[in-house]
RNA sequence: GGCCACGUGGCGGAGUGGUUACGCAGCGGCCUGCAAAGCCGUGGACGUCAGUUCGAUUCUGACCGUGGCCUCCA
């Protein structure tokens, strides 16, 4: 079986073949550190924790990247915002995307390289490119020069020209072209900065995943991945730099970039406060569901995110769930993947359609309750992309964590002896009153039985 | 204004030049004091208009709609 990847340079599923089968090499753009996560920061995070995961599945050695832009105009905003010191916000907000992450299940990257630990060797990447004369120095600012790579725009499909044309934007004095862009900038005193030949001052945005990709892969890596808006400039900067100083080797053989999260009615902005929290998310469901909702629409394709979705997740979940309650006396510690399952993923990570395959084996499992290798079919693939990873008996117990049980029980208790006396209008109130409560009432043969509904506020 | 992506049944969402996706919800039946769950069964779709074709949801074009990006802004 060949895995195949949707590169976006050449806009084309593509069979991936790794420059070193021995060992495949992905980066990805992670976040910066200047708020807590939202949806959106969280949609790669999975979505390329699914690609490692499959990789690793497949091929010896897997060297999984994800980095930290801890210096950034917005954090130097958010620190004077918020009063604090620039290392104690980017401290603060690495730490909640690690924590929001891994309520996920999203395992941690093999590499996060943070931007301000490769101030050395971005200044060595901008001498590199001065004296190659692909960048020039320009009022305290070192800016690159777009004229002197003629495949620039080649990734998101842009000519210069055109946007130059049709840009409202004045064009900065110290630029020699519009589109050239910033690899060093001056700071003033009181801001952050480091010493360089330019001056004090601090990298630009795009300078230090080229950098660090340099540092930890060498000229080229397998895989290079990101949310769609990246594409352009960051991606296009990115090769641009790479590419000029490293003689032309390109940067990545394969890109790949998710599609955005949008809100329901309106984009997802901070100016519209309908920015979703992944820490918000998780108080309200399981980590779990928010990541099989991630999953169910194909990374590439935009993802509209809404209560119904979280809802329909959860549904699924719990159905999931409960049968590996029911079943829970089966050995299943042999975990096997399904060959259909993995053959949509190996297919551009096609999660929609392999998460039809574990609805398929999950009715299986229904019919043959007694099949402990089809269980173990049905665990083994889906936790492949991180789903039915816990123990299905906490699964529940963790939902009813905050109701009172002896209440519920009391409750319970007087309905019975109600229908006991067929007295069947004070057994309907009593139900609905647990209703009300968000608790629900089945009547199995073995007596009542009671769950905790999500009741949407 | 320029470039790009997307538009599938009530909702979510794959895929395909001609044949069932799948899930959630719905409906009918069995069961139940009534429900629920479970089991059995079931209807429903490819934005609009043209073109290519024996035949298009699938290819081409136009249009409409939604979203993204467009020089240190995210």
């Amino acid at each position: 079986m060949t895995i195949r990847l949707f590169n976006s340079h050449s806009r084309k599923k593509e069979v991936f073949k790794p420059l070193n089968p021995d060992k495949v090499t992905i980066y990805v753009c992670g976040p910066t550190v200047y708020g807590p996560s939202h949806i959106g920061n969280a949609r790669p995070a999975v979505v390329f924790d699914v690609l490692a995961d499959l990789l690793r599945a497949s091929f010896k050695q897997v060297i999984y990247a994800r980095n930290i832009t801890d210096i950034d105009d917005k954090i130097i905003n958010a620190a004077k915002e918020e009063k604090e010191d620039i290392s104690k916000i980017t401290m603060k907000y690495t730490e909640q995307y690690k924590y929001d992450m891994k309520a996920l299940n999203v395992s941690f990257p093999d590499e996060e390289p943070f931007a301000t630990a490769h101030i050395k060797e971005m200044i060595e990447f901008i001498n590199d490119l001065l004296m190659k004369e692909f960048a020039y120095v320009s009022d305290d600012h070192v800016l690159f020069d777009i004229s002197s790579y003629n495949s620039y725009g080649m990734l998101s499909r842009r000519n210069p020209e055109e946007m130059i044309a049709g840009s409202r934007v004045e064009v900065q004095s110290y630029k020699k072209k519009p589109l050239d862009f910033v690899l060093w900038k001056p700071s003033l005193d009181n801001e952050i900065g480091w010493d360089s030949p330019w001056g004090f001052g601090r990298p630009g945005w795009h300078l230090e995943c080229s950098t660090m990709i340099f540092k930890l892969f060498g000229k080229t890596i397998d895989i290079h991945g990101g949310g769609e808006d990246l594409t352009f400039p960051h991606h296009e900067n990115e090769i641009a730099q790479s590419s000029c100083r490293n003689d032309g080797h390109p940067l990545a053989n394969y890109w790949m970039h998710n599609g955005l999260v949008q809100m329901d009615k309106a984009k997802m902005s901070k100016s519209l406060g309908n920015v979703l929290l992944v820490k918000d998310l998780v108080k309200k469901v399981p980590g779990e569901v928010i990541r099989f909702s991630l999953l169910s629409t194909h990374y590439r394709q935009p993802l509209i995110w809404n209560q119904r979705l979280i809802d329909q997740s959860n549904t699924v979940l719990n159905n999931m769930y409960s049968l590996l309650a029911e079943t829970k006396d089966l050995d299943s510690n042999e975990k096997n993947i399904d060959k259909e399952f993995l053959e949509s993923l190996y297919d551009d990570l096609n999660t929609p359609k392999a998460i039809s395959v574990l609805h398929s084996l999950f009715k299986r499992l229904k019919k043959s309750p007694k099949d402990s290798s089809l269980r173990a079919l049905l665990i083994g693939s889906a936790n492949l992309i991180g789903i039915l990873k816990n123990d299905p008996i906490e699964w529940f117990e963790s939902k009813n964590k905050d109701v009172d049980i002896e209440m519920i029980n009391n409750l319970i208790e007087k309905r019975r002896m109600a229908r006991e006396e067929k007295d069947y209008e004070k057994s309907d109130t009593i139900r609905d009153q647990l209703l009300n409560m968000g608790i629900f009432i089945e009547d199995t043969q073995e007596g009542p039985v009671w769950k905790k509904i999500s009741i949407n506020d």
